[in-house]
DNA sequence: CGAACAAAAC
């Protein structure tokens, strides 16, 4: 019919003219129906008709495929550097580089020589490839034959040149295009940014606008496609808006996208939403740019409202729109809007397709309760790239399966998919938590292997896996091979050694971070100050506090519930609870440091009616808060609340209590002389009694003199740990308090017999950032806190204090306290000072102890030139 | 007559 029209239209002329323009006509509509007139041509033999030939293979590449247009380009009996042209760009266009060059060369054997219009499609595909060698060789025919000057010719080598990393030569380019027009330009901007070189895309930018020529709008998209990466938050973006306005660049759909994309990158959605509004025209590209911005700022209901919309205007959504509404699904964890988007695809058919998937898989991961969905969602994509594999291997990671994540590692490397920098980082996350370093060093050793590149995030996730495990050495030399470390880096290693107990070494990364000129963020400054709290080193606590004010991250609750901790932890109860007053919105993590700090410190009323305003502020209690509680009450001696806290646990707040909370009942009870009972709790448990439930009965009976049971549990922790001189000490002094000193000493000389000796006793001071560590083992040391102690207690005597001394030289450190006005002393151990030996009995008390000496020479001297000896200054850590 | 260079959403 089309064929008729046309030729209608066109008549009267010969049938081979008439040929012509309807091909002519067809392919400049893309219209497929003009091969209609491919078996008249052969019909009326004009097949050798280069003219049509060539009109006809066009159209076949155009309207039917590379494989329809290669088919009838092999059967032309004759072709001209056009038809190899033709289908040669056909290959190009449609990405298969490789056979365009394989064809490329049989042009070139076929003894055709090419035109400026077949080199800039070869090296088209050969900048695709990075295919240097072979590009240059074509620059050299581009030079023999004398077409240098040709603009379009000079453009496509720029791109070579910069993607291969030879920014001179392509410079030299630029040159000799006397400075090109704005697409070299753009090229050259485009290239820099799609190798990630943002700062030399700028100074091109730059020396562009110097050389005269202008930005167009192709410049400008570019420009802002990068905003989003240079981490100069909006003001970059602000920049390139106000520019492209000055420069008078005409606002199109494309820019209009660019542009509300970089609004929607820095969350500021409302700045988008208004330019989106500039201009009428919509299109499915924009309003996925739209229902991502509010995706990534969690706003899900504006996003759906915005597909609702996009649908009410007409505009048909695609598998890119798709995959951000089921990200929007994923990112609230609603698997509800994450089924309903499913079946939306499903509708439309698009389920097969690689956007869709990698969002489906990624979806079911996040929000369903087990993988299945998602193997099912990843076995419906025809073939899976990283991506699918990765959020395969990072979903089975996470619900726990480690095991099965190194298998499907090994079925992706396989099938042929290469692991990149995301799949590396998170296999090896695996690995760290399930604290396999062999499995780390494997992984490690495949990286080395196949020459992988170690960026920010596997060097990062490398360092966490062996810090975790132990390997700090290792975790150091991957830092030293790292080319860039970033407060992760850091964050992650000081975690770690925190976690096995190393805050020393964790302080110590303070100065490595800072002579490496990373900055602190709010989640080293949480480490960090978690550490100084393992050390109670209140002063290192305070510079950091200092930093956190000066920096901002005050406001950030990570770091204030830290502070919290840390004051808590170091005795003053006082900071800890201006730190807590001043956060906004306190959260469970808030009160738990504060009811925990009160608790420790020996205020246990405070504690408990802390909890009650927790409770008052509508902040739900956690497991920590219920530890804390049931510690209080133990501290307290309040058995029947403690209780009550524990069963309430699971009725009121249905929280499972875990082996911790039966740890801090089994003491409650103990310490209450409840033993039988305490027996009970450990038989009927749903835990295996571990090495601590034991030790903290054991210590129950030594107080209430349970002989027999505190055998049976020395037993048993020494079977768990036989190296522990803990429990012999303390079966020794349960054999002593009920009269047995032989039995006592006894055990005392098993234990040395044993090659077992009690870890020293030990407490520290810090004065102006110095440590003095005072260890029992030190006869110096002792001699000189023995001497601030009598000091203290001459005082005392002096100023008429009522303090009774016994033989012993035995003094409650709750008279002491009374004597100095605290009334905060934890429930009492006695405080034991003889002229050789130091004995800390209790931490707290002792820290208090030491306070008050130090609290005494301020008075006795001057307040304020000894600022520094305030309360809390000095820290201790003991072992009884 | 036909063939070539720079742009957005994952």
């Amino acid at each position: 019919m089309l064929c008729r029209t046309a030729s209608h239209s066109f008549s009267p002329c010969g049938f081979q003219e008439t040929c012509l323009r309807v091909l002519s006509f067809c392919n400049s509509h893309s219209l497929k129906e003009g091969v209609c007139v491919h078996s008249p041509i052969i019909k009326g033999g004009l097949q050798d008709d280069l003219y049509l030939s060539n009109n006809l293979l066009s159209l076949y590449a155009k309207c039917f495929g590379v494989g329809q247009a290669r088919h009838f380009f092999d059967e032309m009996p004759h072709k001209d550097v056009v038809s190899w042209t033709t289908v040669l760009s056909a290959h190009t266009r449609n990405k298969l580089h490789f056979e365009a060059l394989e064809l490329f060369g049989m042009m070139l054997g076929s003894g055709q020589c090419p035109n400026e219009f077949t080199l800039s499609t070869a090296l088209r595909s050969c900048s695709a490839l990075g295919e240097f060698e072979f590009g240059a060789q074509i620059h050299a025919s581009v030079v023999k034959l004398g077409l240098e000057a040709n603009p379009v010719l000079g453009t496509t080598l720029i791109d070579l040149y910069t993607e291969c990393d030879c920014t001179v030569e392509a410079h030299k380019l630029l040159a000799f295009l006397k400075d090109g027009d704005i697409v070299a330009w753009t090229t050259m901007i485009s290239s820099l940014v799609e190798t990630s070189k943002w700062n030399e895309a700028l100074q091109i930018y730059v020396r562009m606008i110097e050389a005269g020529v202008y930005p167009n709008e192709f410049t400008f998209v570019k420009l802002l496609g990068m905003s989003s990466v240079l981490g100069l938050g909006m003001s970059y973006g602000k920049l390139l808006h106000a520019q492209l306005i000055i420069f008078g660049v005409e606002m199109n759909l494309v820019v209009k996208t660019a542009i509300v994309d970089m609004y929607a990158k820095c969350g500021r959605m409302e700045d988008a939403i208004k330019v989106s509004k500039q201009i009428p025209e919509y299109d499915v590209c924009l309003w996925t740019t739209i229902i991502s911005g509010f995706t990534q700022i969690l706003q899900v209901r504006e996003a759906v409202i915005a597909f609702l919309d996009m649908q009410l205007s007409g505009v048909l959504p695609n598998n890119f729109t798709y995959a951000s509404l089921l990200n929007a699904s994923s990112s609230i964890l609603s698997l509800e809007l994450g089924e309903q988007f499913h079946s939306r695809v499903i509708v439309v058919g698009l389920m097969d397709d690689i956007y869709v998937g990698n969002a489906l898989v990624d979806m079911y991961m996040k929000c369903f309760h087990t993988t299945t969905n998602a193997v099912k969602a990843f076995r419906g994509i025809a073939s899976p790239n990283v991506i699918s594999w990765t959020s395969l291997i990072a979903g089975f990671a996470k619900h726990g399966f480690e095991e099965k994540s190194f298998q499907l590692f090994a079925e992706m490397q396989a099938s042929g998919v290469q692991p990149n920098s995301i799949t590396l980082s998170t296999i090896i996350g695996a690995c760290s938590k399930m604290k396999s370093f062999v499995q780390t060093m494997k992984f490690h050793g495949l990286i080395i292997k196949t020459k992988a590149d170690i960026d920010i995030a596997v060097g990062n996730a490398l360092v966490d896996a062996y810090a975790g495990g132990g390997m700090v050495d290792e975790a150091w030399s991957v830092i030293g091979i790292m080319n860039h470390r970033d407060p992760i880096t850091y964050t992650s290693l000081a975690a770690r050694l925190n976690q096995r107990g190393d805050h020393e070494m964790a302080l110590k990364v303070i100065n490595c971070m800072s002579n490496d000129e990373v900055k602190m963020d709010e989640f080293s400054l949480a480490s960090f100050l978690s550490a100084a709290a393992g050390l109670r080193t209140m002063e290192t606590g305070r510079q950091l506090h200092c930093y956190s004010v000066k920096s901002g991250f005050e406001r950030c609750n990570s770091v204030s519930n830290s502070l919290v901790h840390l004051y808590g932890k170091c005795g003053s109860m006082h900071d800890a609870q201006r730190v807590f007053k001043d956060i906004n919105e306190p959260d469970a993590v808030s009160w738990n440091g504060l009811i925990l700090g009160l608790a420790t410190n020996g205020h246990i009323s405070h504690a408990l009616s802390a909890f009650d305003d927790m409770r008052l502020a509508g902040v739900k209690p956690d497991s920590v808060t219920f530890l804390s509680l049931i510690f209080a009450c133990s501290q307290g001696g309040l058995l029947d609340l403690g209780l009550e806290y524990f069963y309430s646990m699971e009725k009121t707040h249905h929280l499972t209590p875990k082996l911790d909370h039966y740890v801090c009942l089994v003491d409650l009870l103990g310490r209450g002389g409840h033993l039988e009972e305490a027996v009970e709790v450990i038989g009927t448990m749903p835990f295996k009694p571990d090495f601590l439930i034991c030790k903290t009965l054991l210590n129950a009976c030594k107080l209430h003199g349970n002989v027999a049971l505190g055998e049976d549990m020395a037993r048993r922790c020494l079977e768990l740990d036989p190296s522990n001189p803990a429990i012999y000490l303390l079966l020794a002094n349960l054999y002593d308090n009920a009269g047995f000193s032989d039995f006592g000493d006894k055990t005392r000389r098993l234990m040395k017999e044993r090659g077992l000796r009690r870890s020293p006793g030990q407490c520290w001071m810090e004065v102006k950032s110095k440590i003095y560590l005072f260890s029992s083992r030190e006869k110096k040391d002792e001699d000189e806190i023995t001497e601030k102690v009598e000091f203290l207690i001459t005082e005392m005597k002096n100023k008429g204090y009522p303090l009774q001394e016994n033989e012993d030289k035995l003094y409650h450190s709750e008279q002491l306290a009374l004597a100095f006005g605290v009334l905060s002393v934890p429930t009492m151990a006695p405080i034991r000072i003889n002229k050789n030996s130091l004995v800390c009995i209790h931490c707290h008390s002792f820290i208090m102890l030491v306070t008050l000496v130090i609290d005494r020479q301020i008075i006795v001297r001057d307040r304020k030139r000894f600022h520094f000896f305030k309360d809390g200054q000095c820290s201790c850590a003991g072992h009884s």
